[in-house]
DNA sequence: GCTTGAACCTATAGTGACTACAGGAATTAT
DNA sequence: ATAATTCCTGTAGTCACTATAGGTTCAAGC
């Protein structure tokens, strides 16, 4: 007999809960689990093996799609793993693009915070600097 | 006579969205603008200033609710200063740890990539890290 | 003045990735 | 045996938009 658990001890054991564990089940990342005679169900680790890889992709910052794929990979060992590297350099990318765009707004911030001198509303340049540009990336222009 | 200008117009010169800027009258972040004989929307420049501040605030981050509180804030100019600047701060706080948590990400998936010898997916290491933690935050351990 | 096409209107539904709730049934602890 | 907890399904809510349908108005060319 396998060692079984209840989706509360696998959401636990996870660090996620039990309403995720759900979800990932409806939508096809999480195999459905067998149930019990009270139609509760039952999981087994590899279940937890599979959840904790999803839970560590979407850590990562992967959407539940690029999870889904690398998850269709695995399931075809013999494959060339061009696809899953592509996946992963493709997250790279990406993360390294937010991390840029999150710098400057930090920097905005700090700018922003640096000017204020705690004194009323009027003489704010918190509110002032945040309605003017800085450092900010979107093209727009006045109506003239 | 002010010159006054159409929803296209306004989401052209502000770099937005036909669609966001009636949304955000929707929530109530953009006053209802007066509106011509045909019932269409006619923009003031004041409008294209209060739509440029909500754009500016959300591109840094600042959730739409941050972004009516700091209206609000503006509306009373005889208000010290110090909530518009509590603001700003709990934002700047939660940048740099975004910034921070993105990097391990980053690490992590290099060092993932670095190890890719393109084989096949049974010898794939990006698959294989990604089921396993490195640098990963969350606390859960496998059921005993 | 008329026609055509672009831009506008409202209302509703869809997105992603969950989270929360209602109203029960099953399990576990005492 | 009873009470507390956990579990079930199904639906609705969240955030910040985005898209669509089906209709009205506007601006330009003829």
């Amino acid at each position: 007999m396998e060692r079984v658990f209840s989706i509360g001890k696998l959401a636990e054991a996870s660090g996620s809960k039990v309403e995720t564990i759900r979800y990932y089940e409806s939508i096809g990342l999480l195999p459905e689990p067998e149930r019990n005679a009270g139609n509760q169900r039952r999981y087994t680790p590899r279940h937890y093996d599979r959840l904790a890889f999803i839970l560590h992709a979407r850590d990562l910052g992967l959407s539940t799609e690029a999870v889904r794929q690398l998850i269709d990979l695995s399931l075809h060992p013999d494959m060339p793993c061009r696809d899953a590297d592509e996946i992963a350099r493709r997250q790279l990318e990406d993360v390294r693009q937010r991390i840029a765009r999150l710098k400057l707004l930090e920097a905005e911030l700090e700018r922003t915070l640096s000017s204020c001198t705690h004194g009323t509303i009027a003489e704010c340049k918190v509110i002032e600097a945040l309605a003017q540009c800085g450092a900010c990336e979107r093209h727009h222009r006045p109506p003239r």
